[in-house]
DNA sequence: GCCGTTTTCGGCCCGACTGTTTTCAGTCG
């Protein structure tokens, strides 16, 4: 049976969402919000725990434990199907236009019976929507603007990809002046996101603010502004993305930073504790309160870690903010410590010009990783015959090994022989046993037949795995964040092939894959797979995309026990020979 | 609807900005 956390957790959220339109208690409604985080966030299958079992999950009680149950046994969940019927498709769809929410979509609704955009539209050119109560002219300007922009582009949400060089550009911009003390970007992307909705980025200064959002609104990077505030500036940027400016007293820096990262969820637990003690926790600092409940004198605010410690919680790293049980565990000290960058000393995914997409020689990558202080580095160049256009045969990979050796003397660094071989429709790859157990490394990949089902990608992998000669098996959904999707695969009997065999699951680092996802990479390390981080690299440029992988493993609270490129190259040998002896 | 250093009921995070208001509701993050 399929993992069945996702499609139950967009239920909840459909249900909290057209509980909102309906105008439910907003307690309710952010109860059946909990109860879809907590859904996802779960790192068991609800469809296979003890049914008594479910409201032990933090956020789900006993009516959502109920309607789980009551999905599992008939697939349908009354309340859902009632409230569909209860409210027009079409307004929630209008609630999908930025500016427009559950009440003014309702408003329209009720009082000239707009259920679709198209209506919308219609009732806007006629002037029926600005004579409404509360709306106006400009309101009606808006809307049009946003649909605008909405019609332009297929999603809300751009690759943080595509944002992390913009992101850095606005911070370039800014940091040039001297009023400024401090400058960086905070919100999704600094979690790492996959995808991103806007950049946000905070400024410390202690001068007049008003001049650094003038300037930040005038960069040639914005093409219109959102809004202009004292504090916070919204614009949106030349290539579509939307992005936030706020600026604050450098005092107020950790405080700033903890609120402006996120995730929003996250924030809200941590004011929950700042609540129950008696203290106000906003992005200035946290405060004891006064006999009215206001701010009162400043407990901390300078760094993330002060205003943590303040609430009595260790410091949770930016990509775990999700809400997905690290407060609770920051509380009671039993939080990770997951991987970092520093922890790593290899890399054991990459490409040199003996592919055929590889753009960089063999010695210039040698020598870009090992600027790294790599311990080691895995040549991994394509195979033949299963991917005709970029692989190398046998005869040259022997050929290669030559090159390898004579780079080999210039450095300290192992360059260890590797391949990246391609699974084949029947799980097959690219060499005989005997070529395999020649190289120190190898890591096998789909890349082709991507638009099979489920049932063939996941025989084909475990096929693989069950290759003595196969170490890893490298961007196991194959995705391409923001082109195309990954192929379905059965996670559960894949991680226990890769436990049972000792064969690694890759964390593709490159930002257009972070394959492994973070929320995959929770599953591998709660059933005891063997993680790798690795570039992918395809040019010297590459190498430097590591921080990408190592932030989406953290994502999935992956420690360094966790990732196989923690370990020297003794370690890595002796797991390449565990899993030969084991089924040789 | 959920939950507990406020523990089985009474609370539930916090602030900025806009537009339409004349004191604030709606939206967003």
């Amino acid at each position: 049976m399929a993992w069945v956390n996702e499609e139950l957790s967009r239920r909840f959220g459909e249900i909290a969402t057209l509980l909102k339109i309906s105008g439910a208690d907003r307690f309710r409604v952010r109860a059946y919000e909990r109860a879809a985080d907590a859904i996802l966030a779960a790192p068991v299958d609800l469809g296979e725990i003890e049914r008594a079992a479910l409201s032990d999950v933090k956020g789900i009680g006993e009516s959502t434990a109920k309607k789980i149950v009551e999905y599992l046994d008939t697939g349908t969940i009354g309340m859902l199907e009632e409230l569909r019927g209860e409210v027009p498709a079409g307004v929630v769809e209008l609630t999908r236009i930025p500016g427009l929410g559950p009440k003014t979509a309702v408003l329209v609704h009720s009082q000239l019976g707009v259920d679709s955009i198209a209506g919308l539209q219609e009732a806007m050119d006629d002037g029926r929507v600005a004579q409404l109560k509360g709306l106006g002219a400009k309101t009606v300007e808006n809307l049009r603007e946003s649909l605008r922009r909405m019609g332009a582009k297929d999603t809300d949400r751009v690759p943080a990809a595509d944002a992390i060089a913009l992101a850095e550009e606005i911070c370039a911009r800014l940091r040039i002046r001297d009023d400024i003390q401090q400058v960086t970007y905070a919100g999704s992307l600094r979690r790492m996101r996959e995808t991103i909705g806007d950049i946000d980025v905070l400024v410390a200064s202690d001068a007049d603010p008003v001049p650094i959002h003038e300037a930040f609104r005038a960069l040639d990077l914005v093409e219109s502004v959102i809004a202009a505030g004292e504090k916070k500036s919204s614009v949106i940027t030349v290539r579509g993305i939307q992005a936030d400016l706020r600026v604050v007293e450098p005092v107020a820096w950790g405080a700033a930073l903890q609120y402006f990262t996120g995730s929003k969820a996250h924030n809200v637990r941590v004011r929950e504790r700042a609540v129950r003690r008696g203290l106000l926790l906003n992005e200035y600092g946290i405060f004891h309160r006064d006999e009215e409940g206001q701010a009162g004198e400043r407990i901390a605010s300078e760094t993330e870690a002060d205003v943590y410690a303040a609430v009595d919680l260790a410091y949770v790293p930016p990509a775990m903010r999700e809400d997905t049980g690290e407060v609770d565990r920051a509380a009671d000290g039993t939080l990770p410590r997951v991987v970092e960058i520093a922890d790593l000393v290899g890399d054991l995914h990459g490409h040199s010009d003996w592919s055929g997409d590889g753009k960089a020689t063999l010695a210039d990558m040698v020598a870009a990783a090992a600027a790294k202080g790599y311990a080691y580095w895995a040549v991994t160049d394509h195979a033949l015959p299963l991917l005709p256009m970029n692989g190398i045969s046998a005869a040259q990979l022997r050929e290669r090994r030559e090159a390898i050796r004579a780079l080999q003397d210039d450095h300290e660094m192992a360059i260890l022989d590797a391949s990246e071989l391609n699974i084949g429709f029947d799980g097959e790859v690219d060499y005989d046993l005997d070529v395999l157990l020649e190289l120190d490394w190898t890591v096998a990949s789909v890349h082709t037949g991507l638009e099979k089902g489920e049932a063939v990608q996941t025989a084909r992998i475990l096929h693989a795995i069950e290759n003595p000669g196969v170490n890893a098996i490298g961007h196991l959904t194959g995705r391409k964040i923001g082109k195309r999707p990954g192929y379905e695969v059965d996670l559960a009997a894949i991680l226990e092939a890769c436990r049972e065999t000792g064969t690694a699951l890759e964390v593709n680092a490159s930002p257009r894959r972070l394959d492994l996802s973070g929320e995959m990479v929770r599953r591998a390390v709660e059933a005891g797979v063997t993680l790798t981080i690795s570039c992918d690299a395809h040019s010297v440029g590459d190498l430097d995309s590591m921080r990408y992988g190592v932030w989406t493993a953290q994502r999935g609270w992956a420690t360094p026990a966790d990732v196989l490129n923690t370990r020297g190259v003794d370690d890595l040998r002796a797991f390449v020979a565990a899993k030969r002896e084991r089924l040789l």
